[in-house]
DNA sequence: AACCACTTCAACCGCTTTTGG
DNA sequence: CCCAAAAGCGGTTGAAGTGGT
């Protein structure tokens, strides 16, 4: 009953590939592209038993090839592929604009590693979903940062500190600059030609909004930006205006922009945001630069101290 | 040196979505 | 339109590596 598996056959190999292995794998996608993953395995195998041949013995060594070399589920191949053995991919640890980048996506995605991975050229979802779940995920706990919402742990949170560090009302700066954004470019009809009243985004639409000229402006600035750029486990005890941000609905001129957003943990994000900075059309553009501008009281030119300075505390 | 606890990450599992007949 | 197969995706696992005692 239901769906086949994908590898019925007893038999097929398990656990981490050989050389071998990621040799037939490789040789035969190069030469013909994987076409269905599903044939895949047994067609490398095929592939390499009647064209390889690279020493005498070979019709030998082919023969055993194809009995033992490539028994994988064409699964396993496409995982192997799209994780390991692609020419594309970037090996080595993450760099510091990657992690920062993983962590705004991430605020914006929720869980969807491969719309975050499609942003960081070079990295794959299970690479980004190891570093977030190793990594990531600690660094934002130990800041007192829910890493599901993004937002600070309200009350009895894994640590005692202040309840909004820098860091985290960057996480809300961050969502009220994109909710502005947001608003901005439905206004603007800039991805949507029906009408700003039924605006409803489609769960790519946060990705696109990255994308767009407001991302882009937003990492841009993110990046020139210089001055006042403390670490926000210094400037701990500073004063906070994520507290404002929360609990309340936005509405930008006639467009009633809710916490729309994609499928995923921030479904139930219960975040809405104060109109206080967008609530008349005239006043959008300013809103929008304020937003910008909250958006840059964020370590910026890779300072990322914060978060080796919270490797500290957790070591502790 | 041996043991244990912890971390990392490649790979698997199972569910959902897409595709094609 | 329906259904089955294939592909894609996110969660989870477990072997290998590392550090501490």
């Amino acid at each position: 009953m239901g769906r086949t598996p994908c590898c019925e056959r007893k038999g097929l190999k398990k656990g981490p590939w050989g050389p071998e292995e990621d040799e037939i794998l490789i040789n035969y996608i190069n030469k013909h592209g994987h076409g269905s993953w599903r044939s895949l395995p047994k067609l490398a195998a095929l592939w390499k038993f009647l064209f390889c041949r690279v020493s005498p013995l070979q019709p030998i060594k082919g023969l055993i090839s194809t009995l033992t070399g490539l028994r994988r589920c064409g699964k396993s191949c496409r995982l192997r592929w799209t994780n390991y053995l692609r020419p594309d991919i970037k090996r080595g640890p993450f760099t510091l604009d990657e992690e920062k980048l993983v962590i705004q996506l991430h605020a914006i995605l929720g869980n969807r590693w491969a719309a975050i991975a499609s942003q960081l050229p070079g990295r794959t979802d299970n690479e980004i979903k190891n570093l977030w779940n190793t990594h990531l995920k600690k660094r934002l706990l130990c800041m007192g940062v829910d890493p599901l919402t993004h937002e600070p742990f309200t009350s009895g949170g894994p640590t005692t500190r202040p309840r909004s560090s820098p860091a985290t009302r960057h996480m809300a700066q961050w969502e009220s600059a994109r909710l502005e954004a947001e608003a901005r470019l439905s206004k603007e009809s800039l991805f949507f030609n029906s009408p700003p009243t039924s605006v409803k985004p489609d769960p790519d639409f946060f990705l696109r909004l990255w994308n767009s000229e407001v991302g882009e402006s937003f990492r841009k600035l993110n990046g020139e930006a210089k001055a006042d750029c403390r670490s926000p486990i210094s400037q701990a005890s500073s004063s906070t205006k994520c507290g404002s941000v929360s609990g309340v609905t936005i509405d930008v001129g006639s467009i009633a922009v809710g916490s729309s957003t994609p499928k995923s943990s921030r479904t139930e994000d219960p975040i809405m945001f104060d109109a206080s900075f967008s609530s008349s059309s005239n006043e959008s553009e300013d809103s929008s630069d304020t937003a910008l501008q909250l958006l840059l009281d964020f370590p910026i030119n890779n300072d990322m101290s914060f978060l080796e300075d919270v490797d500290t505390y957790a070591t502790r």
